[in-house]
Parts: C-alpha cells; sequence; structure tokens
DNA sequence: CTAGATGCAAAAAGTTTGCATAAGA
DNA sequence: TCTTATGCAAACTTTTTGCATCTAG
C-alpha cells in the first residue's frame, strides 16, 4: 500500500495524519510478514525512540482497520493482531503452528469460486473470508519425534 | 456424540464425570447449531434451577475442548464460543453476517484435497482447519436496500 | 481414602472510555 | 480557530488462579 494511498483513506474519514499515526503505519510497512498485537506495535515504537501512549495504540489500530488499511485477525491466543490489508486479489491463508504458535503465509486463494455458490445456494452475500490451517509446522514434526 | 464416548473419553483423561460436567454436555447436546460462550453456558445452566460456579463453567469448557469433545471458535466478538466438536467427515464452516451477527453452518468441506497439498509444498501437517466467511445474511440485505 | 473437582474471591490480561490538554488543517 | 487526537488513569470485560472445601471413584 503506498503512502498516498493512506492518505486519500484518511483524509475520505476526515482524520488526521498525525506523527502517532504515521510511525504506526510505517511500523506495518517495515514489518511485512508479521501479525502485530496492540502490545507489540507499543512495544516496537518504544525500540525507535518513540513513545506513543497504549490507548493511542488501540484507537489508531482501530481507525486503520475501519479504513480498510490494516486487517484484524484473531488466532486465538487471546488477543487481536493486524497486518497490512492486502489487495483484493492477492488474499492469503494463514498456516498455524500448535505447537511454536508461529503463523506462516499461505499464499493462493482457492474461494472466489466458492463464494459464488453461496450467494446461489444459501442467498449470503460473502464480503470476505478467513481461513486458517491450524498443525504442525516442519521443525515442530521433528522436534515431535525424536523428544 | 454419543454419552458413552464422552465417558470414555474422560476416562482417558483419567478426569472424573462430575454433575456439572454432565450438565454442560448435555446443554451443549440439547443445543445443536449454537456456539455458545462461557456467560451463556452459565445463565443456560442456571435457567435450569442448578448453578454451576463461573470458574468451573471455563475449566470445563477448556477440558472438553482438550479432549476434542468440544471444539473452539472465535468469531471476534470478544469471546470464546464453543460447539459440539463434529466427526471428522462432516467438519463444517460458518457464514457469519457482519450486520447482525448470526452465524449459519456451511456444510461443505472442500478442503481435505487441499491438506495434503500443503503437506507436500511447504512440509506443514495440517490437523484442523477453521473457514469462515463473512458477509450479509439474506434479510439483511435487504434491510440494507430499503433501509 | 485420596487425587482430582468445585466455588469463591481476587488477580490477570486485554481493551475501552472519560476528560483535560495538545495540535493538525 | 476549532475540531479532532493524544495521554493518562480509571473502568470494563473476559479469563485465569489460589486456596479451602468437597466428592467421585
Amino acid at each position: 500500500m503506498q503512502i498516498a494511498e493512506v492518505l486519500q483513506k484518511l483524509e475520505q474519514g476526515a482524520r488526521r495524519l498525525t506523527p502517532q499515526r504515521e510511525v504506526i503505519i510505517r511500523l506495518f510497512a517495515e514489518h511485512p510478514g508479521r501479525h502485530l498485537s496492540a502490545e507489540e506495535v507499543h512495544a516496537l515504537v518504544k525500540e525507535e525512540a518513540s513513545e506513543i501512549g497504549l490507548a493511542t495504540v488501540y484507537r489508531t489500530l482501530e481507525l486503520l482497520t475501519e479504513l480498510g488499511i490494516l486487517q484484524r485477525i484473531n488466532f486465538g491466543d487471546g488477543r487481536a493482531r493486524y497486518e497490512l490489508n492486502q489487495e483484493e486479489p492477492h488474499r492469503h491463508h494463514h498456516l498455524v503452528c500448535m505447537r511454536c504458535g508461529r503463523v506462516e503465509e499461505y499464499g493462493e486463494d482457492l474461494l472466489d469460486s466458492l463464494e459464488g455458490r453461496i450467494l446461489e445456494e444459501r442467498g449470503f452475500k460473502v464480503l470476505d473470508h478467513e481461513l486458517k490451517f491450524y498443525g504442525l509446522c516442519r521443525s515442530c514434526q521433528k522436534a515431535q519425534g525424536h523428544h
């Protein structure tokens, strides 16, 4: 996502580009593939010598999600996580390791054709979907073998 | 799921069948298709004239999930929800309405073949998966039209 | 009888909110 | 200037935990 696009989305919502918001957006751009929680964002900001109140972090993540800049994901670890929203044709899914908790991306989206079928069969208009596979990553399978 | 099967699974874990656990299991059996939160289970139990401590409800839901009797699901409403675990060949998915919050079941499981592919391609051993479609249910589509 | 389960209350963990102050546009 | 954003602390919600008591097997 380009910075220009972010600015445009902020304007659409009559929202200001504050230093805090800029830092948080940049942080996501600099950590592609990571799924950051509010607490992690807060800590990473602190590492950069700046400091943002935790409440502001929460409010910013909420705002950026509303504007479609971030996507909120729940991996069942008791806190919401966020990543930069992928543009439509490149939606991806997640492989969540049940042992070490690491999350890998899975590139392909195989569900588009299905969504049309759901509308026909069930009258349900799909706007978004979320697919997660839970299992064991390569190294945890080995670890299980000779533990 | 048969009661005999539940007893067997409890025994496997060296766990006791207490009245509290029995009530909670029966409650899920009597409410198929509902996705109950801990608070809802607690309230439903109270309606039946019995009463179970909330902490016990949480501990029981955790236990039954570990034993594979319940399945924990997160619909993004800030609390964990549970349903009776479907037997292997009948896994189903969910259609979550973003407007009214209602959750419908979607029967078919189309992902089995995919799981083999993920193991080959990525070395990730899938044990479980979770697929949710977010969108608008039939009645909320109408409501949006002439709001 | 005794390991495991319950209930209560307190604590934790994550998130939200009220309000005075600060600062983009 | 004036509306919106921030920071802090307090409140809220969901879930977990410690401990004394109880009970299923």
